[in-house]
RNA sequence: GGUCGGGUGGCCGAGAGGCGAGGCAAGGGACUGCAAAUCCCUCUACACGGGUUCAAAUCCCGUCCCGACCUCCA
């Protein structure tokens, strides 16, 4: 499989090591749900993730969970404190750990109705401090990092030659005051440094001691710790939202690469931003859409999954409703013709498929493949319905999913019984009201030759 | 200000030198007691101005507009 890489700017073929791709996406920060924009990242490496395995190589996946809160955030209100988890813990009266806990709960659940196969393994911040404090002090020891006059602990970001390779961002572009005014810590002797351990100070909540006195670790240094232990410090695959391509995954390369003496990421992948009718979702804008939205508007939560398919994870994608309730369609009608097609399990190989998923996750190709095989009438029924389970190995829409069939209430079985009578006795008044109410109580009525038929909407 | 994407029918969106995908919506028809569903058919588009070329939505230059990132963010 090939994939643009953002660092050598180009689409390169995923490299492997023994058939084993190893994978590292940066999970959530979970001070709150996941929206349906930080679902399409976590979606992106699960869609490479199968690509590779359906090319017959193994992958190993981690994706961290960040427990342990960093700097800044849009609670900002409520005064200086800055962390996101305790300045929810306080708004909420909570303890963090146990807000983290129960966001982290909604996460996997996210997942499991996206159909994201988990992750290998979820490593959680806060349980990873003697790791992150052994790689601090192993920064300091090879003249990466610093302890600052604050007694925080920098990396030298002037230490790295290749710092910017990612993003593009010269040293000195980076420069204060472009756009935001800078307040930051005086603590550092370079205005690009960041804090790799920061002191307590008036902090008493999520702390752990330290050589450098009880403090919290810098955002950057979790993933290059759990990714190099956790993979054997080489990561084939980094996947990752684009606003983490700066600052947080250039400052994650400076702090593996001197960790490892190594390139420790051969491939960087991003994904682009989802926007929901027009603009970023925010708390600000007001447009922030979950996926227990969607499920609450009666639509497949796998119509996202869908929605998210027909676009190339580079784009930047505007999602809307009118564009869910068209993939809740086209999802129930593929459903639909796969029980008329029939009940076999069988796999059919279809290269284009393959082709488009293995070039740079075209996943909208495949999509369009689908839609001319369910109209291609040189095709066989079951011929059809293999080539759609070959590729729901990867797309994930459970396409053989027969139609949830909850049980029909009693009261619901009678206005059915009554309305049969109705039709029987041509007593199309009666009968039309009768579908209505039906219709409202989320059945779906047809009319055939021989009477009629209702499905769950 | 710097960097990077993008502007395709009513809407969403593929395509990246020579047939302008597909979906949604709309309209017509079949079917139906009427609907729904389904099936058939139909319409409409490549931001603007130059250039290169036998040929440009596609390449080049300019203009306008939109978005992203630039030490909070998926």
């Amino acid at each position: 499989m090939s994939i643009y890489d953002t660092m050598s700017r180009s689409v390169k073929e995923v490299t492997e090591n023994e058939g084993l791709v190893t994978m590292y996406c940066c999970g959530p920060t979970v001070y709150r749900d996941a929206h349906v924009g930080n679902l399409r990242t976590f979606l992106l490496a699960d869609l490479i993730a199968r690509t590779i395995v359906l090319t017959g190589l193994e992958v190993e996946l981690i994706q961290n969970i960040t427990d342990v809160g960093h700097m800044a955030d849009d609670f900002q209100e409520d005064g200086a404190e800055g962390d996101k988890m305790l300045a929810e813990s306080k708004r909420t009266n909570t303890d963090p750990f146990e807000i983290a806990r129960r966001y982290e709960d909604r996460f996997h659940q996210d997942l499991a109705r996206l159909n994201v196969i988990p992750a290998d393994f979820y490593p959680k911040a806060s349980e990873n401090m003697p790791e992150m404090i052994a790689a601090i002090e192993e920064l300091i020891a090879n003249k990466s990092a610093y302890v600052g006059s604050d007694g925080s602990v920098y990396f030298d970001a002037a230490s790295c030659a290749s710092y910017g390779a990612i993003s593009g961002n010269k040293l000195d572009s980076l420069k204060p005051g472009h756009r935001y005014e800078y307040t930051d810590e005086g603590g550092k002797k370079f205005h690009a440094d960041w804090a790799l351990w920061k002191v307590a100070g008036s902090r008493t909540q999520m702390i752990w001691d330290s050589p450098w006195g009880p403090g919290f670790p810098g955002w950057h240094i979790e993933c290059s710790v759990m990714s190099i232990n956790l993979l054997q410090a080489h990561v084939n695959l980094h996947v990752g939202g684009i606003d983490l391509r700066f600052p947080h995954h250039e400052n994650e390369r400076a702090q593996s690469n001197a960790l490892t003496a190594q390139e420790t990421v051969d491939t960087w992948v991003h994904g682009e931003h989802l926007l929901f009718e027009g603009r970023k979702m925010s708390k600000s804008a007001g447009n922030v859409v979950l996926l227990q939205d969607v499920i609450d508007r009666g639509l497949d939560p796998l119509s996202l999954r869908f929605s998210l398919l027909e676009n190339r994870y580079r784009s930047q994608m505007d999602l809307s409703w009118a564009s869910l309730e068209a993939a809740h369609t086209t999802l129930r009608r593929w459903r639909t013709a796969m029980a008329q097609w029939g009940s076999a399990d069988d796999l059919k190989f279809d290269q284009e498929i393959i082709d488009a998923l293995t070039n740079d996750l075209d996943t909208p190709r495949a999509m369009q493949r689908l839609r001319a095989i369910e109209k291609d009438s040189s095709l066989g029924a079951l011929d059809k319905r293999a080539i759609f389970l070959f590729a729901d190995q990867v797309l994930g829409l459970d396409l053989a999913r027969a139609e949830i069939q909850k049980p029909l209430p009693p009261e619901i079985e009678s206005l059915l019984t009554l309305r049969a009578e109705a039709r029987a006795n041509k007593d199309w008044s009666a009968s039309d009201s009768l579908r209505v109410q039906l219709e409202d109580a989320g059945l779906e009525i047809k009319d055939g030759p021989t009477g009629q038929s209702w499905s769950w909407r």
